[in-house]
Order: C-alpha cells, then structure tokens, then sequence
DNA sequence: TTAACTCCTTTCATAAATAAAGTAAAACCG
DNA sequence: CGGTTTTACTTTATTTATGAAAGGAGTTAA
C-alpha cells in the first residue's frame, strides 16, 4: 500500500515530473535510486499512468474552452460518438455521464466562428447545452 | 512562432513528458542540445506552462468522478467559494463559467457517503446539477 | 534462531544533459 | 549589392544523472 513518502512523491511529480531522481529524493528525504524504485513501483501498480505537460491553450490559438452538455435525442449514440471522432483537434474530454444530459464535452476552439460551425454540426447528431469557461 | 517541429515536439512531451533529449530529438529530427533549445523556447514563451503526472484517481480510492454544475441563488459568490477552498481534496478543478450556471465543479470522491455529505455541505451555499462520469 | 523479504544506502559504470565553440543559412540594412 | 547580425543548428567536451550491483538493517514468519 501507498505511505506518506508514496503520496509526497505524486505530490511533487504531479508539480514537476521532470525533476531528477537525485532533487525528487531529497525532497522526500531519500537517495535518488531509492525515489527511483519508489517511482518505478507506482508505474508498475498504475497509479502513475504517464508523464505529460500543462500547454497553454490560449498561447497556441485557441482562445475558447467550453463544455459542452450533450442531450441524444434518440438511445441511439453512434452518430453522436461518430461525429466526436472526426473533431479531435477541438476535444479536449468526452465525457459520459449519468445525471442532466447523455455526455458532456469539454473543447477548445480558436473563435466563435469556428466554434459556431462545431455547434451546427453536432445538432445534427444531438442537441446540446453550452458552457464557456470564463475562468479556472 | 511555432512551426511543425514545436507541434511535434509538443505532442511528444504530451504522450511522454520524461523522455530524454536525445529520444525526443530523434524523433523531431534534431539532435539533443536542438531539442533541448527548443523546449527552453517552449518553456520561456509560456506554452509550456509545466510538467505533470496522470494519476490513476482509481486506484487511490477515489472511485467517483463527477461534474457539479453550481448555480448561487445570489449574487454574492463569496460563500460558496470559500466553501470550495476549505474542500481541496475533493476538487479537481472550479470553472467560473457563462452558460447554465454560474461554476462548473469537477470533483472526486472515495464513496456515496462522502459525496452526500460534500453535497449537502454545498446545499448551504448554492443549488447544483449533479452528473456522475461512468466513462472518459 | 534462522531464513526470506523489504527497503534502503553506497559505489560505480554508463548514459544524458549542458555549456562552449564553430558553421551555415536567412534576415537586415547602409 | 556587400557586409553584418541573427537564428538555428551540429559537434565536442565536461558535468551531472541514471541505473545496476552489492551489501546492510529492520521486519516478518517458520
């Protein structure tokens, strides 16, 4: 099971995962092969699923991030999910859910214009609820 | 600005943020002390805002994984966010939002019981939309 | 008590990162 | 147009980190 040092470690991966073995070990009070050990023991269980990075969104040209409650008409997805596939550039998460709606879409556009004609195309498939993140 | 290689490298550290220099160059085309350059420029321009972990939240316990759609009776939101600080540990992100409501929360618990009790200790604060995610 | 296991440290060989120097192509400018 | 500066890269050499191996201390269980 995971102790104290476990969960200090994905405290501090999860802030900077490219830190060395050697300054990971030292903030959690340990030599840098034993924080490896510890960290290779967390791939090997899952609970590190992988290394990634924060990019900012707004930087690379998409100034819209929303969410997107999906509501299908019909109990037939496969036009909706269909649909999603061929959108990856704006999706962040597609999410299904239990609650006020079949899925909920989380996506970025780089405008209105584009995010109008996102929106046109989904309601072919599903109607839909829009959420714009003002901020996070 | 950024150019084909920025993209690549972007898509790499996003599958893979601990890969060396000298894999990612390999990849990009470049040779370590050029990747390396690269990702400092990424780094320095802000897009790359940091380096991070997925965690499995699964597998620490947390096996629900909601949105709760905030909606304050009021206009005054200090309460409410003031309620969200003291809850950190159960929060994932608060989106302010426009749209239907007024913050999207996206949350985790470890159980029903302690949702209820999170719920009802918002239900002091605000009405919500709760919507449980059964699949990403 | 002893054996097996876990978790750590130290040491050392190897690999990666980084700094420095040099080069070639593109952009800038009088 | 010619000369200068800038940018982006490579190569080389040094520093630093990683990872394998050996060994020790504490824990558990036969």
């Amino acid at each position: 099971m995971l102790d104290k040092t476990d969960l200090l470690i994905l405290e501090e991966l999860s802030m900077n995962s490219r830190i060395t073995m050697k300054e990971l070990g030292e903030k959690v009070h340990l030599t840098a092969p034993a924080a490896s050990a510890r960290v290779a023991k967390l791939e090997d269980s899952g609970i590190i699923e992988g290394y990634t990075i924060n990019i900012n969104q707004e930087k690379l040209g998409f100034h819209i991030h929303a969410f997107i409650t999906i509501i299908t008409q019909n109990t037939y997805h496969q036009p909706y999910l269909s649909f999603v596939k061929t959108q990856v550039e704006y999706i962040i998460n597609n999410y299904k859910i239990s609650g006020d709606g079949c899925y909920i879409l989380e996506c970025k556009f780089p405008s209105n214009e584009l995010m109008n004609q996102f929106l046109e195309e989904l309601n072919e498939h599903a109607n839909y609820k829009l959420s714009i993140i003002i901020n996070k």
